[in-house]
DNA sequence: CATTTATCAGACAACGTTGTCATTGACGCG
DNA sequence: CGCGTCAATGACAACGTTGTCTGATAAATG
């Protein structure tokens, strides 16, 4: 049986195809009685619109394109389920499309031209690819970035504070008596890498501490940045009492050269991560970190490219999402001055 | 400016739409004269089909579709990713959908009704939730599933041998020494856990050890019902020297519970887990797991797919994927014999 | 009652592509 | 030379929908 066309309804319900576009299209001017005959009719028949037809006729497809080059951890699932939430709740649908490996352009190129999207939201690091913008451009598709590493002026992205984020993390260690916190990058021209790199030295400054280039060191955002990190921080003449890694996955490298050494944590080093997923809840002691509203950031962006289909309009201003500070049990305070130390505890 | 059609093409090359047609879709019968004169035409007018109107006279979207229900952790960002690379390779594209909440066939209904999907895949839990089933049957679409509990006689489904696959991890401690293995289930109706189940028995009793049903526990797959569950197990007047749990974020979450008592692991509890995913690298010490190869499964499970769009042909055998024991830090030899464990230590 | 206005419904074209069938011309063979 | 065969190309309809325009009927107004 071929599925029934808009055709089938309208003899079936005795009115003309137009009537019937009206009602599934929940146009106004349809009389009561002639729009419960053609709900009838839809029901009778189990029609079901044609999307080809219809997105040939309007040149809209409501199908929102989510790009990505970064596989790992929670936060592409985390993204694509808020996006997909939001999705469902206002009719679109979302197609997923990673771009890996050499020439990334081409790749979109090829993908933009088999689909016809409505509009691409893209995550770090493709994000930030001048040519897949290019290319996005040349299509005329609208899209939106989230935590973009060089936003435009009056571009509509959607980020958290990773540079406040940074600090008040920061400021957590500080709190707790620590002088010394080495720090772990993320990869160079990742945008919240650097912002948070940033916090870390405004609240050293603020502090009034002096900044020491040994204490910093690049990573990966990967375990293995972890591992090593920390055990070159630890090797240092005078090494840190706390580590602050730019996310949770190299904060798990540090816990576990830490626990490899047998070094009590938070007993004799602190340490800290970033993003609040999964990763900091399954570790031994559970991560303090910052929790990104990661699924939010899906959510608004899929909102903010629904309002540009629409609309048409592409400006709109930043939508900076709230994060939130997650104390866990892997920051203590500091036990770097013995003779203070000592006298509390004596007393 | 509006796109170039085919119109536009054939206009400036001189030909037929047809012949354009032809050319695009590398059919066989044109001369390649005709055929490089088309090609530079469309290169100068950057001319792309219209995915519309296509697939209205083809019926093909060339989209394919991922049904999930379960957007935890590794499982399915690594299916998606692996459906991803299949589909790029073959110039498909997919779609992708979570069903959650209440009334899942409605929402079946609802988003297959929204598009045309050439195919779609389900993962577990919901490949085995008939109701969806019967509605994709409706709606007359293919679909695959991965790891389904009840396969139907003739079914092609994706799965790994679970049954032989707990059994694998079961003898790794029973070689071990371990005699009194803990047993923490995943959630009920789902076929892996039921299968790993399985094999646990089964290779207790090729040793020929009772089962001690106290040594099994329900769990639901998540970090608390491994801390739980190894509070509970261990609490028993005989408990287990070795831990199995039905995945790896159970098998932290016992981790967590050894570490928080300063119990030794693996010296007096050796703990496995099973998925291989980020969860059993990041975690100390490294989990002895069993790697199943996902992405492969969700390659698979497209590659079968696009067999079935173009086929049509609906039946064919199981595709078992292998998997891989990992070997962690998390599992030792079996200390529970203090005689013997003193005498070796004597000597 | 005549006229305007509002409301509802239908006829028809158009969207850009592919499938079907027809046409053209070149070539080989008896 | 006449015929059949085959490769290459084109004309045209059809896919199912929505936008535009027009027509019909009923209600409101002078």
């Amino acid at each position: 049986m071929s599925p029934a066309t808009i055709l089938d309804v309208a003899g079936s319900a005795g009115v003309s195809i137009k009537t019937v576009s009206r009602v599934v299209n929940g146009e106004a001017r349809v009389a009561d009685s002639t729009r419960e005959k053609v709900l009838q009719a839809i029901k009778a028949l189990g029609y079901q619109r044609n999307m080809f037809a219809r997105g040939l006729r309007a040149d809209k497809s409501r199908v929102l394109g989510l790009l990505y080059d970064n596989p790992k951890g929670d936060y592409p699932t985390d993204v694509l389920l808020g996006a997909l939430t939001h999705c469902r709740e206002s009719g679109y649908h979302l197609q997923v499309e990673v771009l890996r490996g050499r020439d990334l352009p081409a790749q979109a190129i090829k993908f933009l031209s088999e689909t016809r999207l409505d509009g691409v939201m893209l995550t770090p690091p493709v994000c930030d690819n001048m040519e897949v913008l290019a290319v996005l451009a040349d299509y005329d598709i609208p899209y939106v970035r989230v935590s973009p590493n060089k936003p435009r002026p009056g571009e509509c992205y959607i980020a958290i504070d990773d540079r406040q984020a940074g600090e008040h993390l920061a400021n957590c260690l500080l709190e707790l008596g620590h002088r010394r916190i080495g720090f772990i990058r993320g990869i160079p021209g990742h945008a919240a890498s650097r912002l948070r790199y940033e916090g870390y030295r405004g609240a050293l400054a603020r502090h009034g501490l002096a900044y020491d280039p040994d204490l910093v060191l690049p990573g990966k955002f990967d375990f293995a940045s972890g591992f090593g990190g920390a055990a070159q921080l630890m090797a240092l003449p005078d090494p840190p009492t706390a580590i602050f890694a730019c996310n949770d996955e190299m904060a798990a490298g540090v816990l576990s050269w830490a626990h490899e050494q047998g070094m009590p944590v938070p007993g004799t080093l602190s340490v800290c991560g970033f993003d609040g997923g999964t990763i900091s809840r399954v570790v031994w002691p559970l991560l303090t970190t910052c929790r990104q509203p990661i699924r939010e950031l899906g959510k608004a962006a899929i909102r903010r490219l629904i309002e540009v289909s629409i609309s048409g309009k592409r400006e709109g201003t930043p939508l900076i999402l709230p994060f939130e500070l997650v104390t866990g049990h892997s920051t203590g305070k500091c036990n770097c001055f013995p003779d203070t130390a000592g006298q509390t505890a004596g007393t």
